[in-house]
DNA sequence: TTCAATTTTTTGAATGACCATTTCATTTTT
DNA sequence: AAAAATGAAATGGTCATTCAAAAAATTGAA
């Protein structure tokens, strides 16, 4: 509980945002992530996710305004997530190949492959469609991955093909995280890369 | 509303059951494909559902008993009609690669593959996890799926490589359905089995 | 056939539970 | 002292489910 004086926020003014609420907003995020995944989206409510993270129904309304606002952050988070994984490994590939296998790698990283995560995800989508501010979010994240997809198979394929594979990774890296999410043994993240590494070797092949 | 004197259940024997009772399970199944396709599975509230079946909600518990057996039922319904397809498919086809293709084809034929139907079912996904009668329905359908795409890559591939190109090409077909659960635009069936098709082909080339 | 008895089907109106959100008085922090 | 943070309790609304009674269908005897 005793955090580093360090300014969050972009502001460096003075009166800069309290620390506190940043400290809130985390917590209150990481609960709802736990949460959902233990109860599920449908029926959680504001109190079981409060509690877990040692706080009241009415701090969330406080910080976040409203239930559908805090997942709507809830989910914005994880998408960061995402996006920072990918950055990573992108700073240091090189090749189209290496970059390609960085989006494979990052979906499937330690710190993002995990059942809490996948288990949100697949919820995430499925209630998409019926609250327009998270479709718009799962419509960003969608285009990212495929811009970048899209870029690095352009390389390695003739077009007619590209748009094939391209729709083909994709939906397995979905796939593989639906599947997780209905997980009964602990996931191996390592695993799950050198797989997604095959299938994309396979579909890359040339033809003979 | 006027129905042939056809016998539907089993029985033969005089004081069969009425027909009518069988009429309503149909529409009212119907009804949920739709509302829950509409408006979510997690909001949509039984007399949405009865409305769309000129009913009352009172006459679904009549029925069903639950909202919870509704939707168990609706589940089984649209996996009968997975199973059909298939089943259907597997009657002519020769050769292992014939038998792989009317896998894929059921998928994505023109009865199952559409919007209204893979949305519903993505939500079925979604909520799996927290209803144990759910959870014992996917568990089913999906080891029929892995069964019989074992057992025709066993002919067309390597052991060491069936398992791979096997998880490859489910996780793809569900992450196409997750995709047409969010399409804007009309699904088109025949495009989806033809790069089903490519897709399949691509993992099963011969290393050169 | 016709008619009343009986069974099946349907529904409107409670019932009771649940829950997001608000309010407000109090505590904690700055 | 002012501002921020918190929780207990109240509010208001929604909804699945139940129930009693009405409506419709079916049966069987005359």
């Amino acid at each position: 509980m005793n955090i580093a004086p360090l300014r969050t926020s972009g502001q460096s003014a003075p009166m800069g945002r309290t620390r506190i609420r940043d400290i809130r907003h985390r917590e209150l995020i990481d609960a709802t992530v736990s949460a959902v995944h233990q109860r599920g989206y449908a029926v959680v409510t504001m109190a079981e996710i409060a509690s877990l993270a040692g706080a009241s129904a009415a701090s969330i309304n406080y910080y976040f305004g409203s239930k559908e606002k805090l997942m709507e952050a809830t989910m914005r988070h994880l998408m960061t997530l995402l996006k920072q994984a990918m950055l990573e490994r992108y700073a240091t590939a090189q090749t189209p190949l290496d970059r390609l296998n960085a989006v494979l790698d990052a979906n499937f990283s330690d710190r993002l492959y995990t059942i809490e995560q996948c288990s949100v995800w697949v919820q995430f989508w499925s209630s998409a469609p019926y609250v327009p501010t998270l479709a718009r979010l799962h419509q960003i994240n969608r285009a990212r991955v495929t811009s970048h997809f899209r870029a690095e198979l352009g390389a390695l394929l003739s077009p007619a093909r590209r748009e094939t594979v391209r729709v083909a990774l994709q939906s397995y890296m979905d796939g593989v995280w639906l599947e997780a999410a209905q997980a009964a043994a602990p996931l191996q993240p390592a695993r799950a890369r050198a797989e997604a590494r095959e299938v994309a070797a396979l579909l890359l092949r040339p033809n003979s």
